[in-house]
DNA sequence: AAAAAAG
């Protein structure tokens, strides 16, 4: 009984942590001041946007201030849509772009760009008085970083010594990011230099940003493509590519903040909505195509998208891009349609977790590319608390209702904090689901077999808290940044390791604690190992009973030889990586830049 | 074996 108090503790910390759920925000976010003299917490970079003040951002002096930028409040124009290297023109059948000229408050017609900023004051307003989190960048100091790869760029230290251009510097100071996290400081430099990246590192650490302004910044100084006329297909001149729908809406969101009155337009496309709409968009002018694989897939079949004039290309989730599932897909599009060759285009792969087999793989789509692997101190894994117990499959409901119950006891302001649970099948997430709103427990579910409006509609609710409870299948897994959920529960836990570090990087984000706790019973015995050593690298306890599961039971595709290692080395390091071994991970034992510390599976919270 | 991704 003495777990169930700590685990009513911990989720009701955790959930008193995670109360500030607004009652329609989408997007939520931190304040990005001063620790409140708390224990430093890492924030993650797109989650410290939230203005300090109702003011908004502070003008540059490149033109006339205006107090708010909101579209609908006049023809104000202070940041340079047109800045010098910046004139390119409306191709691809769209005539002219307006947003740099515009003239007064009633041109709000198709070329008029609406301010992806202007939406959040007045939610983030709500929240800057409930929320004091604080970015700790020394955190940063700390982290072991690997490059390899011929000639490795040097990083850079601050912003200042990017030169991205000054409509994108706007838009940093926009996202108020202060400065670059670990990621950005090496990646940014790589990528401007025009050589192909393979990084491991987490979406929550500013990987999005990481891939995007050098690439919007890239579009803006490079030449005005001379793009070939054909009627009805466009050819963008970037494509970014992400395994869930959700996801690349979600980058697309984020990428059109970065690239506000830049001139660069960005579109999204993905199944499961109506293609029309999205070829409309497309018509209008597209530089950056943000797409999941089938709808991309369908797009240049019907050769409304061209991959011809491609200049950069990079994969978000790289190592799901290219499971099993999804390879087939990504290779039509990346090596059999009219994509430029690796050595013409420039390529970036981005993923927390980098199997050997799938580094083969993506080897591939590179040309003679730099390794990245961006670690972390094992302190940002502290901030979420993982329990794992003992559940028959038969009591997995009512273990749920307990944990649960205790969360809603120790709800402050009642109102309840988010969990996100997690199971195997779509059918289970259904019936989870049912039976959960029975008993007065008011939930919603997304997976593959819901609609896209009712994913998006699940979605909504469980952010903006008008369902608490979010039940998932692995669709929800990677990369979604939801706000405030204080709970990850693994009611079915995932066969493969990774998954599980996806999973439970969904809490614990935003210099909050979260919690996950996981349901193991013997047909999760072949998890046994890599989980215990999972949380043991991530100084977790260990139950006795999981350590001797362990020791007993071989994990088939989660073991480690060698005991094992973050999968974040470069295979190409490898001298056995041409023989064909069976190693699932890269890996000797620490031979490459990451310290003792820095061992098996700390991969953690990583997206 | 399941999930995701086109309709």
């Amino acid at each position: 009984m003495t777990t169930r108090t700590s685990w009513a503790d911990l989720a009701a910390n955790s959930a008193a942590e995670n109360v500030g759920v607004g009652s329609s925000s989408d997007s939520i976010k931190v304040a990005g001041s001063t620790s409140g003299g708390g224990r430093p917490a890492y924030v993650p970079p797109h989650l410290r946007n939230r203005p300090l003040s109702v003011d908004p951002p502070a003008p540059t002096s490149s033109g006339p201030a205006s107090s708010n930028d909101r579209p609908g409040q006049g023809g104000s124009s202070w940041a340079a849509a047109r800045n010098g290297y910046n004139n390119r023109s409306g191709y691809g059948g769209s005539g002219v772009r307006g947003w740099g000229g515009r003239s007064g408050g009633w041109d709000r017609g198709r070329d008029r760009e609406v301010n992806p900023f202007g939406n959040d004051d007045d939610t983030e307003q709500a929240f800057s008085e409930q929320e004091n989190i604080g970015i700790n960048f020394d955190a940063y100091e700390d982290i072991p970083v690997e490059t390899s790869g011929d000639n490795v760029p040097p990083p850079v230290n601050t912003f200042a010594e990017i030169d991205l251009g000054e409509a994108l510097n706007l838009n940093i100071r926009r996202c108020k990011y202060v400065k670059p996290t670990p990621v950005q400081r090496y990646a940014i430099p790589i990528s401007l230099a025009g050589r192909d990246l393979m990084a491991c590192a987490q979406t929550g650490s500013g990987k999005t940003a990481a891939f995007c302004f050098p690439i919007i910044s890239g579009i803006m100084r490079g030449p005005v493509p001379q793009k070939p006329l054909r009627a009805r297909t466009v050819f963008p001149l970037a494509l970014m590519l992400s395994p869930t729908r959700e996801l690349s809406m979600q980058i697309h969101e984020e990428a059109r903040k970065f690239s506000y009155q830049t001139g660069v337009k960005v579109v999204v496309a993905y199944g499961g909505a109506p293609i029309n709409q999205q070829l409309r968009e497309l018509e209008r002018g597209v530089d950056i195509l943000v797409a999941t694989p089938g709808r991309l897939v369908d797009l240049l079949e019907r050769a409304r998208v061209s991959l011809h004039m491609i200049r950069y290309l990079a994969l978000d989730e790289a190592d799901r891009m290219l499971d099993m599932g999804f390879e087939p897909q990504i290779r039509k599009i990346v090596e059999q349609m009219d994509m430029p060759p690796p050595s013409v285009r420039q390529t970036m792969l981005f993923s927390a977790t980098f199997p050997r087999e799938i580094q083969r793989l993506a080897s591939d789509f590179l040309a003679n590319y730099i390794f990245l692997a961006v670690g972390r101190v094992g302190s940002s894994t502290d901030l979420i608390v993982q329990r794992v117990e003992f559940v028959q499959e038969s009591d997995k409901r009512s273990h749920l209702m307990d944990l649960l119950h205790a969360q809603r006891a120790n709800a402050s302001q009642g109102k309840q904090a988010l969990t996100l649970v997690f199971v195997e099948t779509k059918k289970g997430a259904d019936s989870l689901e049912y039976w959960l709103c029975m008993n007065g427990f008011p939930a919603t579910t997304i997976h593959g077999d819901r609609s896209q409006q009712e994913r998006e509609q699940a979605l909504r609710s469980f952010k903006s808290g008008a369902t608490p409870i979010l039940v998932a299948t692995d669709v929800a897994a990677r990369g979604l940044d939801i706000p405030h959920v204080a709970h990850v529960v693994n009611f079915d836990l995932p066969n493969d390791i990774d998954d599980y570090v996806h999973r439970i990087g969904r809490t614990g984000r935003a210099g909050k604690t979260g919690l996950a706790t996981a349901f193991f019973n013997d047909n999760n015995s072949s998890l046994a190992k890599s989980l215990a050593d999972l949380m043991q690298e991530a100084n977790q306890e260990v139950p006795a009973w999981l350590t001797r599961y362990a020791a007993r039971s071989f994990g088939g595709r989660n073991r480690r030889p060698g005991g094992g290692r973050f999968g974040s080395r470069d295979f190409r390091r490898d001298s056995s990586f041409n023989r064909g071994g069976s190693d699932y991970y890269g890996g000797g034992n620490n031979a490459g830049g990451y310290g003792g510390g820095y061992g098996a599976n700390v991969a953690s919270s990583w997206d």
